[in-house]
DNA sequence: AAAAACCCTGGACCCACTCCAGAGTCAAGG
DNA sequence: CCTTGACTCTGGAGTGGGTCCAGGGTTTTT
């Protein structure tokens, strides 16, 4: 198959299938005599493997990391555990810090009750109070979990 | 001030400073004959407000527009109130997707209890089926809040 | 006067894509 | 046979929100 049908057949971009390959996530694939990528039954699967990794939001590195695992078939284990419950630390992390996210937004809210103008606005007025305080500070790299906005896509 | 007591007074790292203000959320400062940039205390002022939105995750367009509204003090303020909201509708949103998140890795995780070899692993193995039913797929930009993993940090 | 500390600009880099230009390839229809 | 359209290729640029660096100039301290 070539690039269009594993793409329909995965619901991956192809875009994206050529980017895994530029990462070494999937092996590259044979080429035809006019250099068109060529797809086996095993590059679906392991292309839905490293789907399935993305849709529990683990990074391109972590999942490389799985399929060396996978390749290697004597390895021991336990390293695959330990990269598992980090990722899960990193979530429940930023699950923790978003929990608190929402309760200072929805106080911040709630000092606005109704529409009237910006300059007796209870949410910028509180804003810039907090602001002379401190208040939090933007999340640094403390696990891995980043931000409430989506990266790089449109 | 110059940019470095700016600096230290806010917390903010001298190069995100000049960073906010090439995207226009801090007004550009005076310049000293040596073309070093001073600032007032009302950029300090200002810069907190930026520093406390980005705690509250918001992206520098939400800010932008904050400030828009902070500078027009006549305007309606109603407007602010739906920002806050649709904000808030975001992070809930990105928490309620960290939670299946969650509960599924620890799912995954309970499969394997002890470390054997990687081809009897019951969590590679557990990927693979579920790769070829098919799961989750990465979160596409439903609303804005992005994944697990901090963004351009290092 | 020399050394250290500060400041400037402009550019590259991070992630995981996404989009695009410009060119080549291939199957179906006229 | 030729055209049209769908498909594929490569390489490069852009996204957000910074961070880091090189290669210079300036100011403060020793």
């Amino acid at each position: 198959m070539k690039i269009g049908a594993l793409s329909t057949a995965t619901g991956v971009p192809i875009d994206t299938i050529r980017h895994y390959e530029r990462e070494g996530l999937l092996p590259e694939a044979a080429r035809t005599e006019s250099n068109y990528r060529i797809y086996t039954p095993a590059h679906v699967q392991r292309l839905s493997f490293i789907r399935h990794c993305r849709g529990l939001d683990m990074t391109l590195q972590e999942i490389r990391a799985l399929l060396r695992f996978k390749d290697a078939p004597d390895a021991d284990c336990g390293e695959v555990n330990t990269l598992l419950d980090e990722h899960i630390g990193h979530v429940a992390h930023r699950i923790r810090e978003l929990r608190a996210l929402e309760l200072q937004l929805r106080e911040l809210r709630a000092t606005c009750r109704t529409a009237q103008d910006t300059a007796h606005c209870g949410i910028l007025n509180q804003l810039d109070t907090l602001a002379s305080q401190d208040g939090p500070t933007p999340h640094k790299a403390s696990g891995h979990v980043h931000g409430s906005h989506p990266g790089g896509q449109r």
